[in-house]
DNA sequence: CGTCTATTTGAATGTACTCAAAAGCGGTGG
DNA sequence: CCACCGCTTTTGAGTACATTCAAATAGACG
C-alpha cells in the first residue's frame, strides 16, 4: 500500500482535506504496472484516465505530421501525467505517454475525479492547484522556448531536473528542447571545448 | 453596468453558481479603464489583479535579457489576461500587459478571488476550469511551437482568431508566432506569389 | 561476441536572424 | 490640401544556427 501513501502525502502537500475525503480519493484508481516501452497512452486515442507515477519514468510526446516526436513532458515519482486536453474534454489526445523504464502508476479516471469533487467538494481546490502548476511549468517553458538559445535551455533543464541527465537517454532531452539530437551533440562538445580553452587561459 | 453583465455571462457559460454567490461575484472587482500603450502590468513587479477584458484589446509579453518582447498572449473583449504565475504565487512577473487600443477592464486581486472562494466554494470549479482552458491553450501553443513551421502558426493563428489581422499589428503577430517580423513579412509575400503562380498554372 | 541502438562527426542545405535602408501609411499642423 | 513626422512594413545582403542525410564510433544487453 505505499502507492497509496506517496499519493496521500502529495495531496497533503497542496490542500488539508478531511480525513474521510482523503481516505476515499486514496482508494480510488487503479495502481497499474508498465514495462519499458510500453504505452499508457497512444495519440488519437481519448485519455480515459491521468497517471500518478508511483516509481519509474515516462515520457509524454506529440507525434507530428512528418512523424517527429517532441517530448513534451517527462513524469518521474510522483508526478502527475496526462495529456488534460483530451482527459477534460474527451478529444482525441495529442499525445502519446511511453514508460522509458519500468514503471509503476496509479490511474484515475475521469469518473474517479467527478466522484471525489462532487462528495468533497474541498478536492476542487487541489485540481485548480494541480492545473496551476501545469500551466505555470508550460508558461515558463513557452517563455525559454522563444527568448533562450538551445544551449541556456539544455542548461536550465539540467539544473532544475538533475535526474534527467542519468535516466533520460539524450535525443529525448533533445526532443524536449526542441532540437535535434546531433545539435545537442554539437552544443555539448561546443561547452567542453570552451571549458577547456577557458581553463587553460 | 454592462461590464458586470459580460462577466456574469462569462460565469455562467462554466458553472450555475447560486444567484447569491453570483451576485457577490458579480459585484467584486473594479472597473478600470486604459488608454493606448498603457501598462496594465509591468515585467518584474507583482501582478496584483487578474483583469478580464471589457472592451478593447491588449497583449501580455515577456521581455528577454536582449530587451526583445515576446508576446505571449492577447486579450480581446471576455477575455481574461493575467500572470498567472506571478499572480498566484507572488513572484515578480514575467510579463507585461499593455493596452493595444481603448481598453476597459474589471480587476480582481487576491483577496477579490479567495473571499469568492471562501464565501462560495463553488466558484473553486470556476476557476479550475479557467486554469484548464488556459493550460489546454498553452498546450496547443507548445505543439504547434515545435511540431509547425512559421508559416503554419501564422496561418492556425489567423484562421482561429480572424480579428487579429484587424486590429493587431503585423510584428506583433509576428512575435507572438515567434519570428521577426522581418520574417513574417516575407513568409506573407511568398504565400503570395505562390497563390498567384497557382492561379496561372 | 555480435546485434541493436545511441551518440558523434561531417558536409551540404535551409530557415530565420540581424542590420540597414527604402517604401508605405496615417495623422497633425501649417 | 499638402508637407512632414513617426511608425510599420517591405526588401536586400550577409550571417548564424539548426536541420537533414549519411557514415563512423561507442555503449548496452543478451
Amino acid at each position: 500500500m505505499t502507492e497509496r501513501d506517496l499519493l496521500r502525502a502529495n495531496v497533503l502537500k497542496r490542500i488539508q482535506p478531511s480525513e474521510e475525503g482523503l481516505d476515499y480519493f486514496a482508494g480510488l484508481g487503479k495502481v497499474q504496472h508498465y514495462r519499458k516501452r510500453d504505452k499508457l497512452l497512444v495519440q488519437g486515442e481519448v485519455a480515459r484516465f491521468e497517471a500518478f507515477i508511483v516509481s519509474g519514468c515516462v515520457r509524454m510526446y506529440h507525434s507530428d505530421a512528418r512523424q517527429h516526436e517532441h517530448n513534451m513532458q517527462f513524469g518521474f515519482e510522483d508526478w502527475r501525467v496526462c495529456d488534460l486536453v483530451s482527459f477534460y474534454s474527451g478529444t482525441p489526445a495529442h499525445h502519446s505517454i511511453e514508460a522509458l523504464e519500468e514503471t509503476t502508476a496509479i490511474l484515475f479516471t475521469h469518473d474517479d475525479i467527478d466522484n471525489v469533487l462532487t462528495r468533497y467538494p474541498e478536492f476542487e481546490r487541489y485540481f485548480r492547484l494541480l492545473m496551476q502548476a501545469a500551466y505555470l511549468a508550460g508558461q515558463e517553458r513557452m517563455i525559454g522556448a522563444l527568448s533562450q538559445s538551445a544551449e541556456q535551455r539544455y542548461l536550465e533543464l539540467i539544473s532544475r531536473f538533475p535526474l534527467l541527465e542519468s535516466r533520460v537517454a539524450q535525443h529525448h532531452i533533445a526532443s524536449y528542447i526542441g532540437i535535434s539530437p546531433e545539435a545537442l551533440s554539437r552544443i555539448k562538445r561546443a561547452m567542453i571545448i570552451r571549458e577547456r580553452t577557458s581553463l587553460k587561459s
